[in-house]
DNA sequence: AATTCTTTTGACCAATTGGTCAGGTTGACG
DNA sequence: CGTCAACCTGACCAATTGGTCAAAAGAATT
């Protein structure tokens, strides 16, 4: 899914690429931060330091350049569910995924809350992505979680409120970081909370669903 | 926190409380559908079959509106932790509180969505609540859970991860119902669907934390 | 019935904002 | 160099929208 950064082949390629990229960050950040309807092209224009007619350029409507943002964060969330294939039992899968997800709200928390926010208003914009990709990744997984219940690697359980489990409570450290940080006196999580946080997580839910830990620690 | 209903003093009175409470039901749907500025207060006005004057005769501003439907729902949940205190063992105190969550997901979707949104924003008008009322009903319930730690009634685990989990999962039915849905062959949970995902929830949750069952069927 | 207070409403306004456009600038390439 | 396409930009516009207001209608009270 993740495409190969090429070379560009020109001065021009190069400068274009990057306007994008400012672009696209900086949209995700105000979105993130406004909703839809709340950003402004002007705002997304001056936080890219480009005239409003200039980003109007490269993003004809509002809608082209949110469309962007949301598949972004969608397809980074996908490629972090490769454990799913690569590795054979449960603890590693689900751990290295729980871990994934995690690293994730840590490191693209905006284009998590763009993506909550997209789907609390009805997913007006991405409801194909959910009635294709999601649903045949989502149902691929489920085969995998199946069978590791039938060789009685877990207990059994539904799996489809084990992923929305996995799901919630991984975006949940993005989605509602404002939350997290003033419960934790105003200051956003170190590295020693983040690590805390994902281990506890892991933790539970391995053990919630009957996993055999080689080391819990 | 639940206010006892009082009886209306004059036809006058009722019909007053009526309106309020028509308006701010559809507010809530409008806002959790469309967000604080995506939702117009002639959408409103239109849902509670009212003159957009009249509206502002009731609420002046658009915001005052708001700030009701967000403390409305930050209520209710307050209210759900009552076995917090009322419940002596972790089994019954988590496992009302968390049933009683799922059930709160169920009946107030929009005031879940219009929660998360709020927070996802960086909490910009309810901020104060975060700060005051939500601090210390956390830190008041996290001493509950040290407790039971220490009775060795659960496992070793930070409370207030324990908290953000049962948070996040619960919330989520609410807040993703439409990715849900979508999920569920774009039909919503029926009654069955809702009781085994608020049994799937709470199995892995005290499972997770090391909690003996009377009866984990 | 008269008075007073609450409620209702259509018409209106100022501010915001997504998007356009004509004309200028710059890099690529023969 | 000259040409062309890509890129940049200030000025502008039409539509939306939160909020106002004056005047009318309705209830409560005397």
């Amino acid at each position: 899914m993740l495409v190969p950064v090429e070379k560009p082949k020109s001065k021009r390629e190069g400068l274009r690429r990057e306007t994008l990229a400012i672009i696209v960050a900086t949209a995700e950040r105000i979105f993130a931060d406004h909703g839809f309807k709340g950003a402004t092209m002007q705002a997304i224009a001056d936080g890219a330091n480009l005239p409003k007619a200039n980003l109007h350029y490269y993003f004809p409507t509002k809608q082209e350049l949110y469309r962007q943002v949301v598949e972004r964060i969608f397809n980074i969330w996908l490629d972090a569910a490769e454990s799913f294939d690569t590795q054979a039992n449960p603890e590693e899968a689900l751990g290295t995924y729980i871990r994934k997800k995690m690293e994730i709200s840590r490191s693209h928390p905006y284009g998590s809350k763009v993506w909550a926010n997209e789907v609390i208003h009805g997913a007006p914009i991405i409801h194909d992505y959910l009635e294709t990709t999601l649903t045949e990744w989502t149902d691929s997984r489920i085969e995998v979680i199946k069978r590791w219940e039938e060789e009685g690697l877990i207990d059994p359980v539904n799996p489809r409120h084990l992923l929305y489990m996995i799901w919630s409570t991984t975006q949940h450290y993005a989605d509602f970081s404002h939350q997290i940080e003033t419960l934790n006196s105003g200051v956003p999580f170190n590295d020693a909370q983040w690590a805390q946080a994902t281990k506890c997580v892991t933790n539970i839910i391995l053990k919630g669903i009957g996993v055999q830990r080689g080391d819990p620690s």
